[in-house]
DNA sequence: CCAGTAATTATGCAAGCGTATAATTTCTCC
DNA sequence: GGAGAAATTATACGCTTGCATAATTACTGG
């Protein structure tokens, strides 16, 4: 009948990587880089510890890739919904706060994550860089997204003042994305945004007061 | 002669736990909670592992006296200079931000030490009690600030107003911290007060522009 | 000055760690 | 349907870990 005698199953390279990843990223959030433990991963993710050998050379490669992994997801998470071209530029950084101030960029596990990463990116030079170029990407975008609206409501700023404008628009957002993350129950739904926008318009002159409209 | 043949040295309860302390307090900060060894610990407080049994009774306890040691320094750090009763409330709220945002309080050691430290918070009660209420009294004290402020410049502000208030203050200091601590080397000395300063003064309407004035 | 006591060191143990390699099992192709 | 290859499991090794306990050493009070 449906007593299946087979004592695995055979999957695709890609498959089990990403099982492999999520896996770890789940334990590392919980557990922390050390307390990710092979073992402890390869039972997440149903399969005996020698697998993870056969698809990552070391567990550092494995920590490596999963990081990459919770990168990218989150950088796609925050640009997708301010990429796109139309509407104001006053539109897109209010969708930009908006999307850096919700689910599922805002969850306690990303926070975990951050804090967990933290250590291992200080000492390894691949983790650092790409911890560097999301890091600079993100600001970079930001500062674009002020200097847009600055000229779309006509009160240009110099490369100094944007400069600064940036790192504090920045920092309410890590701060409210922390606070969001390390206290989930402490807001209620889209407050955490609403202060976001609130402050990013107050530091710039702004007005970005009104929610985003829905595509 | 000075060759003093002793193979130790006898120390009071307190210097030794302290010393233990602190020793964890750096190993934590390098190699996160799980990286810092009890061998590695007594090394680099130059005694041998056995004696960290006889002043804690297991590693769990050694860590969360060091936690509850480095929370308390920072609190010190962070509360001293705004709680002198003298001055205006601009004045001690100036002073505030001041102090959240230059060093020692900025610094990659914190950072690092904050990031080992949150999964455990987050898994043992004691700590997150400890967590609680130092976070708790900081933005309680902060929301304090500004509502004298306020107060002082003849525009005071309701209960729900001046939460708000508060949260967006604190994100933009705690996330202003967190990128001081991250990239030491990409703010100038004072900078990071300054757009504290700034932003603090465009959230919420005051002018705290100049430099505290030191006693 | 010398015994007693507490601090400190020295040694050992069981469990868990990452890694290596051999033994199985599943799938594919002819 | 059976052989070859690749995926997966099974087993083992050396090292580190936290913890326990015994053996030393330094200090103190009479």
């Amino acid at each position: 009948m449906s007593d299946d005698r087979r004592k695995f199953k055979r999957e695709s390279a890609e498959a089990r990587k990403e099982a492999l990843i999520l896996a770890t990223l789940e334990l590392v959030a919980e557990n922390g880089v050390r307390g990710a433990t092979v073992r402890g991963i390869a039972e997440r993710a149903d399969v005996t510890q020698g697998l993870i050998r056969h698809y990552f050379s070391s567990k550092e490669e494995l920590i490596i890739a999963a990081y990459e992994h919770h990168m990218t997801a989150m950088t796609d998470q925050t640009f997708a919904p301010a990429a796109g071209a139309d509407g104001t530029a006053l539109e897109r950084l209010t969708a930009f706060v908006n999307a850096s101030l919700t689910p599922p960029v805002v969850d306690p596990r990303s926070i975990a994550l951050w804090a967990s990463f933290l250590n291992k990116v200080q000492q390894d030079e691949q983790m650092k860089a790409t911890h560097e170029r999301t890091y600079g990407y993100f600001r970079d975008f930001l500062e674009g997204l002020i200097a847009a609206a600055l000229q779309e409501a006509g009160c240009p700023a110099g490369a100094s003042r944007l400069r600064q404008l940036a790192i504090a628009c920045n920092a309410v957002i890590d701060g409210l994305w922390l606070e969001g993350g390390a206290l989930p129950d402490a807001f209620a739904p889209g407050e955490l945004a609403g202060i976001g926008r609130q402050s990013v318009a107050a530091i710039t002159g702004l007005n970005l007061e009104q929610e985003a409209a829905t595509a």
